[in-house]
DNA sequence: CTCCTGTCCTGCCGGC
DNA sequence: TGCCGGCAGGACAGGA
């Protein structure tokens, strides 16, 4: 699913038709994905107003006009439909959530694998969650530094390719972002995460910002295209340094792939992580 | 506490 | 062609 750049995406896309909009129909075509969606949801949408869409980590968060908050995560499969004009709609397999709006617009929340989740909650209390409690700081955000990432390191075994992904450490990095960050920044994925140094945590913090910022700007330019073809949002065109191209070459590769083997595959905590042996140390 | 494994669910792809 | 195993962008529970 979607990583911070995707939900990035949209949450741009959403902004852009559907803030602002009043739900006049809303379907819930099933009782829960990952968890059950919130009781009564589609009661405690019909007539409200959408005044923000924002986003926390993975979490797109749609602050309405009674100061209720409705957070959605797209898990592993996710897709959200968006249209203007949604008079066209007709459900497709997997359509789980179909919400009208006065305007004409339609949104349609799409998850075969179903690992996605909606809740809600007063606008005071929506951080309180479990999901949120514990959550580390925004990757983008002025509260991610090297210094912050080296004290949440610190003293943990488990590797930095894990501890990346580990929400409570800096909350947003999925799979593909941490390999790509990882190999940017020319550091093991197998290292033990609290052995940084002070410049390789600095250097790491810088090179996550700067993928993330070049992926959620892909997603940006391409987000008129995904809207003119079908409305659907959610994955974009990005190149990948090393993700899901074992046995390749890295991009500025001057090694001999043919003795190499090129990039590798290895299973970290269950998930597959891709790296270069010869420029990540 | 940390860390490791298993699990939720469907779809797709490669191999036989 | 069909069947089967393995794998997938996430996050949590439970046990060591």
């Amino acid at each position: 699913m979607p990583e911070l750049p995707e939900v990035e995406t949209v949450r741009q896309g959403l902004r852009e038709v559907i803030e602002g909009a009043v739900f006049s129909a809303v379907e819930q075509r099933r009782p829960d994905l990952r968890t059950p969606f919130p009781d009564n949801l589609p009661a405690r949408l019909q007539g409200r107003r959408i005044i923000t869409i924002g986003r926390r980590a993975k979490y797109i968060l749609f602050t309405l006009d009674d100061q209720s908050v409705m957070a959605l995560h797209l898990g592993m499969s996710g897709r959200v439909l968006v249209m203007a004009d949604g008079s066209a709609y007709k459900p497709a397999k997997h359509d789980h959530l179909v919400c009208r709006f006065d305007s004409g617009a339609l949104f349609v929340l799409n998850d075969p694998r179903r690992f996605g989740m909606v809740f809600m909650a007063d606008a005071d209390d929506i951080m309180r969650l479990p999901a949120f409690a514990k959550m580390g700081p925004e990757p983008l955000g002025n509260g991610f530094s090297g210094t912050v990432l080296r004290e949440k390191l610190a003293g943990r075994k488990t590797p930095i390719k894990t501890a990346l992904l580990d929400q409570r450490i800096v909350a947003g990095l999925g799979n593909i972002y941490v390999c790509e960050a990882l190999y940017y920044a020319g550091i093991s994925p197998l290292r033990a995460a609290g052995a940084l140094s002070d410049d390789e945590a600095e250097k790491l913090v810088q090179e996550i910002k700067k993928v993330l910022s070049r992926a959620i700007k892909a997603g940006g330019s391409s987000l008129k295209d995904y809207r003119t073809a079908s409305g659907e949002l959610g994955y974009f065109q990005f190149s990948f340094a090393v993700y899901d191209r074992a046995g390749k070459a890295c991009p500025d590769c001057s090694c001999d792939v043919s003795r190499t083997g090129g990039i590798k595959r290895i299973v970290q905590g269950g998930r597959s992580t891709f790296y270069c042996d010869e420029k990540q140390r």
